[in-house]
DNA sequence: ATGAGTTGGTAAAACGTTTTATCAAATGAC
DNA sequence: GTCATTTGATAAAACGTTTTACCAACTCAT
């Protein structure tokens, strides 16, 4: 019993409807101002289900001029954060009736290139930039592309419409929760001092420390970068060089955290007792990492709903939408932290 | 010096070249068949260059009943298997000009009712299925859809293209290896006995065992499942009941090995001292694993890779794809693996 | 009975390609 | 000089929607 896979027209449906396609049309949209009776705009559904009507996409984009699709651009697609950012736009713009094309971002291609691809050759209705790499070169070819697009997890001079987390306040709430647990000397392990989060985070710890009473000392905060290679050589220079020798640590990261927690274990530091950590964006490496590593959890998914939603009123209404920070942020408990001493 | 956006359509070309549409359209195209001066033929090149012009993929769509786009379908986006699978299935669908349509499937929904919205609604010219979950029900919605579609990561009855990895072989791999450095009892944290990719693995399992001379003992295979807790539990009851203990492990997946790792720990059991593990499918979670997890890496990207092209030849032949399995595979060393007793 | 609104539709022209069927001019064979 | 063939194009008809412009039939106040 297959069912009847030859894809109904819409002058199929008028035909056995015996109305016009018209009228089949702007019913099947729910046409507004299209005024019809009860009976005839029964009739036209009845048939269409019955007939299994879908639009053709091609044809209604041909003369709307409109995709219905959306571009999302990634970097690292293997990057688990950005995968929980595409898994919230995908289904914000299936709710939608919108359809998600993915455009994964290597090294060595350039950034505006996948835009222009995106935009002119797919015609995509809108863009997704889930983290732009190129801040000048990304947002002037952005701009140029004078396309409808929403940055995500970034922000940048001259873009309004964008979706970020709370990197300053979940920063801030991390030290807090350490300071709370009564370290005195946290340090930090930072990412690249010209990102856009990375900042945020440093700034979220700064603020973090003043709140808690407790001094900013340079000597605490060391560049890791983003991989555990970064993170390790980050945590031995913070070893060798910071006097006293911290009790608690906030990594940016959790594979920057991940690299930290292997030069302190061949170090003889043990976790919690000598040395808390605490890492920022939760996934299921924390739980992997020995002792699980207690981490600021951030809503990364919702933040790509909100960017692919938000990305399509805009298409729509040709609203302004003024940007937004998610700021729901939770520690998430798990073996890494404890009061100094142990 | 903004170049020009508005988008140029086939006629302007024909007009600025001085020719007719279907001159514009056919050398374009490249079409063989178009007998063309050559001058005639740079000149409509340069014009739609110049003019920066880009077919119009609905019209193209609706008059050529393609859409050159292709739909993957994943569950578990976060997972990195299936984001390596996406990469290579991007990369092959960029090259030859077809794009990436994604659809994340969660688990509310009935995956024929994903298919369904894909073929039907998006109209794309094929399906990548990265890991059916329902073999029976499954299969039968993607036959009955009529439409061309792939495979990836797992086989079905009566399904002939898919690509596949050296899910047996690899296991082999990873038992033999585990027996060249003297170990003669070797467990086995398995996958859903009902699961392709667990059903080989524990295949291979048997024929390393087999071929290192050792003797299968069912009482050292339990099953895992795919989590964290569930490795963990599965090695609890392991070690409650294996007599004598084995001293090697092969898990069939990063996060089993992760949970049968913490339980170790915590029972005192010393790694790779008392106890080798050896994970199938290698992952940055085996870098952060303490100590890092020696692993069978397989070509995931390359799966998706042939997955897509080898759907793309299918599309556009009409060829038949036999179906394919990558065979590499490669032992990653790392520090959970010494001869037995250390 | 006439004119002005309403109600409930319809006809047909786009939208930008691809492709089929044709055709004019040039060439070559007789 | 005519007839076939080749070369190098073209005109125009789809493809399946959406939407603009129009209309016929009623109702209702005058």
């Amino acid at each position: 019993m297959k069912p009847k896979r030859q894809s109904a027209k819409i002058s199929d449906v008028a035909r056995v409807a015996g109305v016009s396609q018209a009228a089949v049309s702007r019913v099947m949209r729910g046409d507004e101002s299209f005024v019809v009776r009860e009976e005839t705009r029964k009739r036209i559904t009845d048939v269409a289900r019955e007939l299994n009507y879908q639009p053709n996409p091609a044809a209604r984009g041909l003369r709307t001029s409109r995709s219905l699709s959306l571009g999302i651009v990634v970097p690292e697609l293997d990057n688990p954060i950005h995968a929980k950012i595409i898994i919230g736009a995908e289904r914000a713009a299936a709710e939608r009736g919108y359809s998600l094309l993915i455009a994964h971002r290597d090294d060595a291609m350039q950034e505006t290139a996948i835009y222009e691809r995106l935009v002119h050759r797919n015609r995509v209705d809108g863009l997704i930039v889930a983290t732009l790499q190129d801040e000048h070169g990304g947002v002037r070819a952005l701009k140029d592309l004078d396309h409808p697009f929403v940055l995500v997890n970034r922000k940048a001079r001259g873009v309004e419409h964008h979706v970020v987390i709370n990197d300053r306040g979940g920063s801030k709430r991390a030290v807090t929760y350490l300071a709370e647990l009564g370290h005195q000397r946290i340090a930090h392990l930072s990412g690249s001092p010209v990102r856009y989060n990375s900042i945020c985070r440093l700034e979220g710890y700064r603020e973090g420390l003043l709140e808690a009473g407790l001094d900013f000392d340079p000597g605490l905060v060391v560049e890791a970068g983003y991989t555990m290679a970064g993170g390790a050589a980050a945590m031995r220079r913070l070893l060798d060089s910071a006097q006293p020798r911290p009790t608690a640590l906030f990594a940016s990261t959790l594979m920057v955290a991940a690299g930290a927690m292997g030069v302190l274990r061949d170090a003889g530091v043990r976790i919690p007792g000598d040395m808390s950590i605490i890492g920022f964006n939760d996934g299921a490496i924390a739980d992997v990492l020995a002792p699980p590593l207690t981490t600021v959890r951030t809503p990364l998914e919702n933040m790509g709903y909100l960017a692919a939603s938000s990305l399509i009123n805009h298409i729509q209404d040709g609203g302004h939408f003024a940007g937004a920070m998610l700021k729901d942020v939770e520690i998430v408990e798990r073996k890494s932290t404890a009061p100094p001493g142990g």
